[in-house]
DNA sequence: GTCTATAAAAGGATAGAC
DNA sequence: GTCTATCCTTTTATAGAC
């Protein structure tokens, strides 16, 4: 590109130096949680970006790699506080065991461990945007697109393990498969409450309180401590 | 196109008698659920339903009605259901309570309650399409649609206060409120493992044990009713 | 890097014969 | 009630000027 004149007219139409990339991932995430990802035209898109049509192919190349680019804009971030909160507690614990060895080696409580799971998401709520990160990510285990799912491998494959060996140090009498199941209905309970963040009537209208982030998360972290320290339903035969 | 022979050829290529319209409810249903209510189209839909593309028009109206006629078929029996468990529960204890007044009056315990209100769903993911339904209503908190919204309003409204009422007496100490975000949280984490039916690799790979319906509804309560006993988190000043 | 213009396909919906 | 044929819109994607 040759003319300096292009500096000073993005300087004007848009924000100075304001990329792009940065606007059409910004937009894109606004509108495949209003209306949903297959809803959000690549038309609609670079219209509310403020940027020609043809930008998201020269940027992404396809609307699927701009689907995966704007879940992993957001994914990352969150599960490396996930990690770097739970190693937080694994090491500061480590000290008061006394025996100097496996710097990891300690066990967190319970109800660190999951806020340590549960806190960077539930911060999205709290977003100026109205909670609409949540519905996005809310929207993960049920959106049928293909990438999707390759994100939920990819993103979570870790922290699902670490927080798995986590709680089964915080629960030492509870089977594996029984904290990988709990997990997964504490993961349930989240998500939902991120989702149902799009219809404040909804939530009025069932009558959930919608106090501050706070109160949510302790009463979250409440609810899925009780589950994961709910007594093992005994192994019983099928009835006949 | 024009031979006669037509009503031959319904009752060989179809079921003799098959009602078309039975016909694209269940094919749209089977689309709906595995490729996303979008991402389906109507030639897709009467293509796999085995009949013409205007049939949709007649006797449906549009994409939008199809979609309405598709969640309320289903939903319709499983909230039926939740309601008369809930109904025999209560019916039934009030016998065992001494004073003759009041049928209605009986508190079932909250497991009962859970049940009541778990069962109906949970048996979805034993249906012999592989818990297709269940997929399905799992993604009815999810979908963008306008429908949606107005199903779960037009079709939860009386479930969710009988319910909520039930809990109510069998957990009086705990205030409506509460009552109503952990109700919340279970049918999140009900949804969640209903949305997650179609995706065997990731319940295999997250450790998820995939035993039958009785041991995964037993799990369930269990998880949801402890967290129902969870202690009222006491309210805290926000920090300053 | 950004734009206009357009290709090429697929979408929902409808008219009218049978 | 079912079919064919078609209208009109919208979609993703690309070509080529600047």
């Amino acid at each position: 590109m040759r003319f300096k004149r292009m500096l000073e007219r993005r300087a004007t139409v848009r924000e100075a130096g304001t990329d792009t990339r940065a606007r059409l991932l910004d937009a894109a995430e606004r509108l495949f949680a209003d209306d949903g990802i297959a809803q959000s035209s690549l038309r609609a898109i670079t219209l509310a970006a403020g940027v020609n049509v043809a930008a998201i192919h020269y940027h992404f190349g396809s609307k699927e790699a701009l689907l995966e680019a704007v879940f992993t804009r957001r994914l990352a971030p969150v599960n490396e506080e996930r990690l770097s909160r739970l190693g937080a507690l694994e090491g500061l614990e480590s000290n008061g065991n006394g025996n100097g060895n496996g710097a990891r080696a300690a066990s967190p409580t319970l109800e660190g461990v999951l806020e340590a799971f549960l806190a960077p998401v539930l911060r999205l709520l709290r977003d100026p945007d109205g909670g609409r990160l949540g519905v996005l990510f809310g929207r993960l285990y049920t959106e049928p697109e293909e990438i999707v799912v390759k994100l939920l491998r990819d993103q979570f494959g870790e922290v699902s393990e670490r927080f798995t060996a986590a709680l089964m140090r915080a629960l030492p009498e509870l089977p594996e498969p029984e904290i990988r199941w709990r997990l997964h209905c504490a993961v349930g309970a989240m998500g939902h409450l991120l989702a149902s963040a799009r219809f404040p009537e909804i939530a009025r209208e069932f009558g959930v309180p919608d106090d501050g982030e706070d109160a949510t998360l302790r009463r979250l972290i409440g609810f899925c401590a009780a589950g994961f320290r709910a007594p093992v339903v005994p192994a019983t035969e099928t009835k006949p």
